[in-house]
RNA sequence: GCCCGCUUGGCGAAAUCGGUAGACGCAAGGGACUUAAAAUCCCUUUCCCUCACGGGAGUGCGGGUUCGAGUCCCGCAGCGGGCACCA
């Protein structure tokens, strides 16, 4: 492993060196020291224990993209801080690290540096590995695993084919991004503004066959499971459940004017409001929309519009609403010799419903800016409660809101929800439809035209149609002799991989070329890690023991897809009898980003934070030639931005526990964390303050062990307290996750045992210092674990602190005997009086109306009212 | 466009249940130690008025509920995450 050099500002250069000088703490010694004790100790490898309580702390593992970066960082040290904290609490705790080993950017280093991606792919996990090894992490490393190898995937070829015989993965039309020059499937982040990202081409949406897997048959289980995960932060519980997006209403049919027996059926959740129906919308990919532009040229070329857009629903849904009126009319289900205009529509998804709606442009409001683009009506049908329905009407806005029925015929009066019910009993007894619930949730389409991927074990064959490969062949290995110099899928390309022999007939047959999207991957490799080493997908006995993953921690982004697929797979692979595992994640903790701030160069050329040096009056300068650089906003550390720190060179200069404390310092672990060089200068401080504080103790300490004295002075007896404290609020801020929080209490206590230098005589006092420092010590053990572990040592420890339970605190030191309690008059603080803790009402408050601040302040009146709540305020209203 | 968040001193933040806003830290200023610097230690530090005592304002903006709102409700703005083939 190799440190790029990277030049510091001089400051934090003789900082590092000056700290030989007097007791240094030598981080690069003792960080290596503990790494090796550590790792002979076997000190992280766990087993199957059933007489002890187990914790599975896991956090999203790393695409091997070359190097470790800060967001890696931050949550490893997150989920290792945890680990470490569980051990002490008696947990027989699992700690696993993998690599989520298959992805495009393997492939794109193969087609732009012509590196083979098992090469490339290998290489950056012994580079990040490394990395990763010297952060100290907690991990049991002899259950590392890659998607990548076949010994993975081959499991995961046989849960497919096993989903193929349940019915959970099937075949059908989806659409792609084609790009027309380089004849190849574009993932969604490939299309920029509409063009190929490497051709530049005008993108085509086109339809493929591809393989799906059919996460709808659960919807509506992880839609009511969702409230199960009460350890689940809100809103991903939101983000899912509105993803999964169930919607009661209505499929109804219309009946084709002019043609006997055509009908086009819609879904709608308002038929409440078909009696104010303007007009009905296909879909641009509607079969019957395909049927009428065979005979209508401007028709077909108006779909083929609508098709260059590509296949994401953020395009889709922001591009301008366009119709084309197909000539066709309906007529209104309710109302004799009513006829509606045939549209189609682009904002009419096919994926979702029927691929039809009718158009109600008074109460919805994408109806409402379509009507008014073409001039159809809009007849209001729904009164808010406090409007006169004689004159209501609609303007710019359609109304969405709960009112009763107007225009409606038989539903006059009603409210929506009665109006609904009333609707659909009517449809479903005139036989055009019923009342049905919808989810927005679509299949899992999850065939990829790529090479770096799990390939799909199926063979096509002319005469048997789709037939598995027998479970005897797999895996099916990708052949590693591919090339990638052409465009389009090299597996497709390779001149033999795909041609064989019918696994049914013996006649020839193709290989599927296709290999799995990566998420199929990161669906189940939390449970493997259960019995990594098992012949079996899973170990059943592993499995049961160590699932669900008790703490689930990573960014954000996951939220919806990653989280929902792995819920699904869990009940997919139970139903198929690997485990019985509904949730996967107890609990899951959000992480927030990295950010730094971003420089610019006169030519607008961006900037490393290493490239420049910040001048004292907060602007900053290029420290290549001086010139002056402009400070940019504070982004996201991104290659593109070049505002990204390398965490190496942080642990090279200052040690990992500089970067871990820094990491969990001041940014509670679900907002973003701004990286800047003078918090991690306060980190490297605090380590060593707190060096100094055992090598160099204010007075001289006890013997480890010794009797505890009887007699404490005052000061002594505050630093017991705060010591008992601080044993408490961390370890409540730990389980909450709120670590910042955690390390502002152990500095608390260390300012604290500070105070005792003045009170050295005092009886006890050496005494609580021990305590107390030994406390900070264990407490920050799990944040800076590698100074702590020598710490312990040189308080005389010979156990290591990973082998040390957490301190108990004495709950007799952690109440105090009096409270300050708050005096208000009118709401505004006068003062405050101390009472003893749970001291009566009617003696706080004549405390508090005795107060001269406060008689002031009432001016003479009278008080008329004397709110008091125990142990906290006295407000008095005058 | 749709869904979901976030917004508190110069800066990162804290405030567990609606009850003393700013714990802890960073930066800055002053001081001690030192030949000097670094390191370290001590003090000040939300803003405004005041020598001081004290007073007033203040949690993105505008409203509301409440004895009391950073916290709850309604509306708005700015920033960010996701939107199904990035991982």
């Amino acid at each position: 492993m190799s440190a790029s050099p990277v030049r510091f500002p001089s400051n934090i250069r003789s900082a590092r060196t000056s700290a030989t000088m007097a007791a240094r703490y030598n981080f690069r010694e003792t960080e290596a020291k503990w790494q090796r004790i550590w790792e002979e100790a076997k000190a992280f490898q766990v087993r199957e224990d059933p007489k002890r309580p187990k914790y599975y702390v896991l956090e999203m593992f790393p695409y091997p993209s070359g190097r470790i970066h800060m967001g890696h960082v931050r949550n490893y040290t997150l989920g290792d801080l945890l680990a470490r904290y569980k051990m002490a609490k008696g947990f027989n705790v699992l700690h696993p690290m993998g690599w989520d080993a298959f992805g495009m950017p393997a492939e794109n280093a193969a087609i732009q540096a012509g590196i083979h991606p098992t090469k490339w792919t290998y290489e950056n996990i012994d580079t990040m590995k490394a990395q990763l090894k010297v952060m100290g992490l907690s991990y049991d490393w002899s259950r590392e695993l890659a998607t990548c190898d076949p010994g993975y995937y081959k499991h995961e070829q046989k849960m497919f084919l096993d989903f193929l015989a349940k019915g959970l993965a099937y075949r059908k039309e989806g659409w792609v991004n084609w790009d027309p020059v380089d004849q190849t499937v574009l993932a969604n982040e490939q299309v920029i503004d509409g063009r190929g990202w490497r051709s530049g081409a005008v993108v085509e949406r086109r339809k493929l066959s591809q393989w799906f897997l059919r996460i709808t048959h659960y919807a509506e289980d992880l839609l009511q499971a969702i409230e199960t995960l009460d350890k689940w932060p809100e809103r991903v519980r939101l983000m899912q459940q509105n993803w999964i997006g169930r919607s009661e209403g209505a499929y109804i049919q219309f009946d084709v004017v002019g043609q006997k027996d055509q009908r086009i059926e819609v879904f709608t959740t308002r038929p409440d409001t078909i009696f104010g129906m303007s007009f009905l919308a296909l879909s641009p990919n509607h079969p019957l929309t395909d049927e009428l532009a065979k005979r209508n040229p401007k028709l077909a070329e108006f779909v083929a519009d609508c098709n260059r857009i590509g296949t994401s629903e953020a395009e889709l849904e922001t591009a301008e609403k366009i119709g084309f009126d197909t000539g066709l009319s309906v007529a209104h289900p309710f109302i004799p010799g009513k006829t509606h205009p045939v549209w189609v529509a682009n904002f009419v998804l096919m994926e979702y419903g029927t691929g039809a709606i009718f158009g109600c442009p008074g109460h919805d409001q994408r109806d409402l800016e379509f009507a008014r683009k073409y001039g159809l009506p809009v007849i209001p049908v729904i009164c808010p409660p406090d409007a006169d329905p004689k004159t209501f009407a609609i303007e710019d806005e359609a109304f969405t809101g709960e009112g009763f029925a107007i225009n409606s015929d038989f539903l006059d009066g009603l409210g929506v929800a009665e109006a609904k019910r009333a609707a659909i009993a009517r449809i479903e007894s005139d036989k055009r439809g019923k009342g049905a619930v919808q989810y927005r949730l679509r299949d899992w389409g999850v065939s990829r035209q790529r090479y770096w991927g799990c390939p799909v074990p199926v063979i096509h064959c002319e005469a048997c149609g789709i037939v598995p490969v027998p479970e005897k062949d797999l895996p099916v290995r990708l052949p590693e002799d591919a090339t990638f110099d052409k465009p389009g899928n090299p597996l497709d390309h390779h001149p033999t991989w795909k041609h064989v022999d019918c696994p049914k007939c013996g006649k020839k047959a193709r290989r599927d070329t296709d290999t799995f999207d990566t998420f199929f991957e990161s669906s189940w490799y939390f449970a493997r890690f259960a019995s990594p080493h098992s012949k079996q997908a899973f170990d059943r006995k592993a499995v049961d023991y160590w699932l669900p993953v008790d703490q689930y921690i990573g960014g954000i982004e996951h939220a919806i897809l990653h989280l929902l697929y792995s819920r699904f797979f869990m009940r997919a692979l139970t139903d198929c009898g690997y485990l019985k595992l509904a949730e996967p994640f107890a609990a899951l903790q959000t992480q927030g980003m990295v950010v730094h701030e971003t420089y610019r160069a006169p030519d607008g050329s961006w900037l490393m934070p290493s490239e420049i040096a910040k001048t004292g009056d907060g602007a900053a300068r290029r420290l290549s030639d001086g010139v002056p650089v402009e400070i940019g906003r504070i982004e996201k550390m991104s290659k593109s931005k070049k505002n990204v720190v390398d965490p190496e060179n942080i642990i090279e200069n200052y040690g990992a526990d500089t970067a871990r404390l820094f990491m969990l310092s001041d940014s509670p672990p679900d907002r973003d964390l701004e990286w800047t060089d003078a918090g991690v200068e306060g980190a490297w401080r605090y380590l060593n303050r707190l060096y100094r504080m055992v090598a160099e103790p204010p007075l001289p300490l006890p013997p480890k062990g010794a009797p505890m004295p009887n007699d404490f002075g005052p000061r002594a007896l505050a630093a017991r307290k705060a010591t008992h404290r601080t044993i408490v609020g961390v370890g409540d801020d730990i389980e909450r996750f709120h670590f910042n929080k955690a390390v502002a209490r152990i500095r608390e206590l260390t300012n604290a045992l500070d105070e005792l230098k003045e009170g050295g005589r005092e009886p006890g006092a050496a005494w609580a210092y021990r305590e107390g420092i030994e406390t900070a010590v264990r407490l920050i053990g799990t944040m800076a674990p590698h100074l702590a572990e020598e710490l312990w040592e040189m308080l005389g420890h010979k156990e290591t602190l990973a082998k040390t339970a957490w301190p108990e605190a004495d709950r007799a030191l952690t109440v105090e005997d009096t409270v300050k309690v708050a005096v208000q008059v009118n709401g505004k603080l006068r003062g405050t009086v101390e009472l003893a803790r749970g001291a009566a009402k009617d003696e706080a408050e004549k405390a508090a109306l005795a107060l001269p601040n406060v008689t002031a302040a009432m001016n003479g009146k009278a008080p008329k009212r004397v709110i008091v709540v125990p142990d906290r305020i006295v407000n008095v209203v005058v």
